[in-house]
DNA sequence: GCCAGTGGCTTTCATTTTGAAAGCCGCTTA
DNA sequence: TAAGCGGCTTTCAAAATGAAAGCCACTGGC
């Protein structure tokens, strides 16, 4: 539904995909938002994979224009903000327990289980 | 199986996963191998996205490296290379047809049939 | 009042990656 | 002899990343 962006490479859904998701910190975001209960700027940064905080600025406001993620202050004076995922950001929780499945089976990753909370296999 | 690498950001399989393939290339690389029939370096190159040629050559390097690419000379005097996916390599089909399926219902681009190698749905 | 601390950034700047273009190498064919 | 092909590599400017420091609006302690 959304027309949030019309500067794509080509008419191919991957080659769109790529354009919003294509690089390394984007779904680390999505998945800290998804999955780990990570709402604000402070707790996102602090992810073990250590975003820069620009990066991280940067990331959270082209998904905010995608509509991909919302934000609301939790209280003013000084404002304070809470970000999380909006209804069409989380249609990619199958995108990336795809993504994870394959990073477990070939590259030796953990395996986390949304419905648990828990990861359910270790890491090499 | 495979220990192609060891310098991962973490032990997440998404962060893992996108060390890897994380950029707005290497899966179009893989699209193309995989469902386009395009097998030499020029017919990569010439895909609608049009990759510059080192940014091919090294993302090949890698994909084999990976193992999930291999090449064979198809001919001699002068060499002529064919790239193709490794059986690993093919086990990226339901990542690709899920970033596929999301850009399809999210970005507006199209939709393509591996079955029958037609694109069944048109871009915005 | 003053200072330290907190949260959410923005700015700066060096390093790395990209993208476009041109060039090179080993041939074959005209 | 010259042109062309396929598969690259090199060059270099522009853009993106990454680390660090700085800024702003407060609050709480002394």
């Amino acid at each position: 539904m959304p027309q949030p962006q019309t500067n794509f490479r080509s008419r191919c859904s991957i080659a769109r995909t790529l354009d919003v998701l294509g690089d390394k910190w984007t779904l680390l975001v999505v998945r800290d938002l998804m999955w780990h209960g990570k709402h604000t700027f402070q707790e996102l940064q602090a992810s073990e994979e250590h975003i820069a905080a620009n990066l991280l600025s940067e990331r959270l406001k082209r998904l905010m224009a995608l509509g991909l993620v919302a934000r609301e202050a939790y209280q003013d004076r000084p404002v304070r903000y809470r970000y999380a995922l909006t209804e069409e950001g989380r249609s990619l929780e199958p995108l990336l327990l795809q993504v994870m499945g394959w990073g477990h089976a070939h590259l030796g990753g953990g395996l986390f289980d949304p419905q648990s909370g828990q990861t359910v296999a270790e890491a090499d």
